[in-house]
DNA sequence: TTTATGACTAAAAATCAAATTCGGTCATTT
DNA sequence: AAATGACCGAATTTGATTTTTAGTCATAAA
């Protein structure tokens, strides 16, 4: 049996893209890395941007079964939502293809590397939006729209793990991301309930 | 009396920022708006960035009288916050300098542009965080970081106002916002209190 | 016959020098 | 003493030229 091509371009693509970015790979260097004909990727894959959707679609899957992995019925809301989501942000500060792209779609705005981002955002949106859901269904939360709480859980789990940190210069301990995001999230800043 | 130049210089330079942006400006066309010598501009300021830093301050002056006005020492802190934060944002939206500079500032990376934006928010953000710490004083929010506190504030905001908008395509009535942010941030969204 | 290949092409991107623009200065004018 | 605009050098823009690269296809290998 000859060798799984698909699988070697995949492969090397992955490892071109991860190391080099979307436009500092070139469908040459996949074919070498790949030690396969350039010609041969195309009976796989239209062009690039089939290609790069394909390795974001194998990492979209990774970060989500990550995710999934991270969640316990028996737990409550709060602690599986915090578990899984920084599960997902560790995972990204480790795997530097996520922080490439969104760099390189900030700074030169690739159509094809903003597909990338916008695919994984969608991606984790829908799932905090299910456990959202399911969440109210439990009687766990407050009635609401769960694409919209989820969006805004996403958005202040970021503000307090990565932004925050880039304006104050001081990154928050795991406990403390978990009490604030209690504070201001979960019970509220209110004093009177 | 002769007319007061730095004046017109000041007025020529806020209406050609406001219409063109920080690049897009010269000192020549700020000369010839208002009338004078280019030399004349350099007698009141040292350089470019100096003229756009005194019409930002003018702005910031201008946007922080706004937000004192519309707090209400009589009603409550949510009530007053919203109000504030709401005149702000139209001020913005009407104002088109701001969401002006906001693009050139993420564009290009004008150094000066990035200044200006930053001042806005700097000071927006030191307001807010003035207004949680009486709340806070007055019992009617639990302690916090108030610098963190507002920060994460004006985050969900935008992101009620501004981001989540823009990604659903239907924009909140003011009723809406003021309901979610009651949810969201002040009540919390968790059903056992 | 089917699959794989890499030389080839058209188009996009990088390069580089000439031309232009613009912030800032200063000798002259008012 | 205050105001000015011609002037300067640095920075930016332009466009002609070269290089790179995504995608094709005639040929070779299996």
């Amino acid at each position: 049996m000859s060798i799984d091509r698909r699988a070697e371009v995949v492969h090397a693509a992955a490892k071109s893209f991860t190391m080099f970015g979307y436009k500092a790979t070139t469908m040459d260097q996949v074919a070498r890395i790949a030690r396969v004909g350039k010609g041969t990727i195309y009976t796989f894959f239209d062009n690039k941007e089939q290609l790069f959707e394909e390795i974001m679609k194998n990492f979209v899957a990774e970060i989500l079964a990550l995710a999934e992995r991270a969640i316990d019925p028996g737990k409550p809301f709060a602690e599986n939502l915090h578990r899984a989501l920084l599960d997902v942000l560790n995972y990204r500060k480790e795997h530097e293809l996520i922080s490439r792209l969104t760099m390189e779609m900030k700074e030169i705005g690739t159509a094809a590397a903003g597909f990338g981002i916008h695919m994984m955002d969608e991606a984790l949106l829908d799932f905090v939006a299910e456990a959202v859901q399911d969440a109210v269904a439990k009687g766990e939360l407050k009635p609401c729209d769960p694409k919209l709480t989820a969006y805004v859980l996403v958005k202040l789990f970021i503000t307090l793990v990565v932004d925050w940190p880039a304006v104050s210069g001081q990154p928050f301990k795991e406990k403390d991301v978990m009490r604030l995001f209690e504070l201001y999230f979960l019970d509220g800043i209110s004093e009177t309930s």
